[in-house]
DNA sequence: TGCTGTGCTACACTATCCGTAGCGATACAC
DNA sequence: GTGTATCGCTACGGATAGTGTAGCACAGCA
């Protein structure tokens, strides 16, 4: 059981440092968490198992995985199907906004 | 001293997790830490001194604002001009990918 | 009655971040 | 000079977020 000691996301307030509460700082917030992004990017083609996701996410840990989807979930980005893990329409159209991102790191990368 | 003992993105390697080495996930990796979007997003209107860059992301505190400040000069985001710091370029053509995330946050945060 | 895969929790360890204090350098005033 | 003020930045102790491994409960399926 455990309930949460971590704070959920209370978007819209003060959010972990971004007292400005500018709207893109309450998503940045949000994305800078560990593998908040990734697993945005990874729905986005198909839905996915728990352990699925763990597996294209560089294994990352189980509770992490977990604590960013529950939070994905409230802010509803992600929700669950019966096949797994899946973005909901809104989580869709901010991956149309992250998506993007994709090509430029494309291109980007290989001139580190 | 405490020099960086944090592996800045290997590209093609391994970052932080980000075993895959796809560019996305190193982008990824890189952007997800403390404050790194805010910096690129407060810098894209304006260079910006270390003081005023501290005030525009809530505080953030000097240790993380120079790592990160380190980090995006490393991987040529960020560059010093002699009022501050200023995107390069390269800075300046992310910041055009990241742009709309502001807009798609306007309508997103208050439906929380 | 196992055996396997799943979602998820537990927990000790470590990396990262925060908050505060303060140093050396530069700049202007006195 | 000496004082004052601001600057970029470092030090460091404590807090928090993330890692890695183990494992539980449950659902098929044989």
């Amino acid at each position: 059981m455990t309930e949460e000691k971590r704070p959920l996301p209370k978007l819209g307030a003060q959010v972990r440092g971004s007292q400005s509460g500018q709207p893109i700082m309450v998503l940045f917030d949000l994305l800078s968490r560990r593998w908040a992004m990734g697993v945005l990017w990874n729905l986005s083609d198909q839905n996915r198992t728990f352990r699925d996701l763990q597996a294209c996410c560089g294994s990352a840990s189980p509770s992490v995985l977990n604590t960013r989807l529950k939070e994905l979930r409230v802010v509803g980005l992600v929700e669950k199907a019966t096949d797994g893990y899946a973005l909901s329409t809104t989580g869709r159209e901010l991956f149309l906004r992250l998506e993007p991102l994709g090509d430029w790191a494309l291109k980007w990368v290989p001139t580190l």
